[in-house]
DNA sequence: TACGATT
């Protein structure tokens, strides 16, 4: 005796793949944490029809990251959104969000490749800190460097309950540091040089203009361990690279002031 | 060019 396996198949048109649906995919930031992804679409669904949305979330807490995509149906579609939307203040929202149009998802494999290579654990000069002698060195120093008494991550070191704290550098997936006076030829492999040998390096982003595509000064890099981090800041605030003088601390959540 | 983010 025979039988049939029943199976399920979803049909769906193909778009046609014609000029005018092309490049009409948006990035979208500034996006109030609160927004959902309804909302997001809401907000545009006035420019046209869209294809799809997401919002981009971190990976541990699951809270947005102020980022996201919309896919229209037509070129056109997204360009009114660009024009109609771009440095706009959704209702309710206290900052402005920023809108264009997406890069290509597909290059961007490099980057990913150099960071395995660099958190190979023979690569670390200093190495990472171990033993809680060297923590505790390690924060009486910060303390003197910061004249105050800092609140201290290593205490609660390996504990989850820290979603939601704010905790200067702290994210779901390591501890991001902030990097100021980066000459504008900077790229990401400066950071990479600078940071590896403290310890595991999980991202590092230099910021760069979006026209001249040269380094507007500044980058980001986020490493796993609170002490190799902080050992990378005491190290380097202050390093002369060329004939700048870096300074490098952990991500505050706020622009500079002074 | 003083705190991003590219599925």
């Amino acid at each position: 005796m025979s039988f049939w396996k029943m199976s399920t198949l979803q049909v769906s048109y193909a778009r046609p793949s014609s000029a005018s649906i092309r490049d009409a995919n948006l990035y979208v930031s500034g996006l109030p944490k609160t927004m959902t992804q309804k909302e997001l679409e809401q907000l545009f669904s006035q420019y046209g029809r869209i294809i799809t949305s997401r919002i981009l979330v971190d990976q541990v807490t699951g809270v947005s990251r102020g980022v996201g995509f919309i896919r229209f149906d037509k070129r056109i579609e997204a360009e009114e959104a660009i024009k109609g939307l771009n440095g706009q203040k959704p209702s309710g929202a206290t900052e402005p969000i920023t809108v264009k149009f997406a890069n290509n998802p597909s290059q961007k494999s490099s980057q990913a490749l150099l960071s395995q290579l660099y958190q190979s654990p023979n690569r670390r000069y200093p190495g990472p800190l171990h033993h809680q002698a060297q923590r505790f060195r390690l924060d009486n120093l910060l303390n003197m460097a910061y004249g105050v008494k800092r609140f201290s991550p290593i205490t609660i070191d390996g504990m989850t309950s820290l979603v939601g704290m704010n905790i200067p550098g702290h994210t779901g997936t390591g501890w991001c540091i902030f990097v100021y006076n980066l000459s504008p030829d900077s790229d990401e492999s400066v950071l990479w040089q600078l940071f590896g040998p403290f310890g595991a390096v999980n991202n590092v982003k230099v910021i760069r203009d979006f026209n001249t595509n040269k380094c507007k000064g500044f980058g980001f890099v986020t490493m796993t361990n609170y002490d190799e981090a902080a050992m990378a800041i005491a190290s380097l605030n202050g390093y002369r690279l060329g004939d700048r003088v870096l300074q490098v601390s952990f991500k505050t959540n706020k622009a500079h002031k002074s």
